[in-house]
DNA sequence: TCTTGACCTTCCAGTGACTGGAAGGATTAG
DNA sequence: CTAATCCTTCCAGTCACTGGAAGGTCAAGA
């Protein structure tokens, strides 16, 4: 099939697809005009793709649990400790946000937001905040 | 000053500072030896760009806030807006990943991590997870 | 047969916000 | 005088695409 249908089934842009091949993630045929041939699994490995970016895994971990995948050999438990690592590493993230957040609201919420000139959010960022504490250090 | 005393009193790399002179955030003077010489004000300038960053505000909006900032008509209602976008942004983005995390969750918990080859992480990335629900469409 | 439009190709460049490194000049301490 | 540290510019790379130009191919309709 043309890349525009496997476009269609794996749920990614034909342009991403090109990249994936020019990044070789995948490999389809050629026909004799030229145009990409993808196969029914050229289709599977771009949805299994799909799938792992939708779950946060990197390019390079896509790669990582391709070849798992295809390993016959490979332990459940290599797999498992890079899901793991990802949660973690979500985790990691909201912390981050929220403490971004609980930098910013308060800022938001002491803020009068009329015509007057007088900002306490730019009061903050300039760092001088008067009376009210800083929000980073 | 010279730039490494700048990246110490503002917290930026030295990369980072000739970065934001490059994208004309910041304007140092020269000194006769060619090295950049940063005023106090420079300074401060570089450590509002050091905050409004670590809270999340992309260069482009620094930018905006930075002549907020140095506008004496602005409302304040003009940074609280931005403020509250930013807030907001910031929630979908913990609401994403707390979604990344609930779809990863359960594949790592019922996956048994051992030497065995059977792994329900790669058969849901796969497509056929078997009795187990999908977890992405 | 001709034409229109959809689809495909390659290649180049840009995104955001830096970061790393090479090659070389300036300054400072001993 | 030398060695270490600091500074300069410039180029390239990161990550994962995305946009666009210029042009080839194909299927349907007049």
């Amino acid at each position: 099939m043309n890349i525009g249908e496997a476009s269609e089934r794996s749920g990614l842009p034909a342009k991403t697809i090109r990249y994936y091949e020019d990044i070789s993630l995948v490999a389809p045929d050629r026909a004799d005009n030229g145009y990409r041939d993808y196969s029914a699994s050229d289709v599977h490995r771009l949805r299994f793709l799909h799938r792992a970016r939708n779950l946060g895994f990197s390019i390079d971990e896509c790669r990582l649990l391709l070849s798992l995948y295809s390993d016959r050999n490979r332990a459940s438990s290599d797999v498992k400790a890079m899901a793991e690592q990802k949660l973690s590493e979500i985790d990691a993230k909201i912390a981050e946000l929220q403490s971004l957040k609980s930098a910013l609201q308060p800022l938001v919420d002491c803020c009068h937001g009329d015509d007057r000139p007088d900002c306490p959010i730019l009061d903050d960022l300039a760092g001088h905040g008067g009376r009210r504490a800083q929000v980073l250090a």
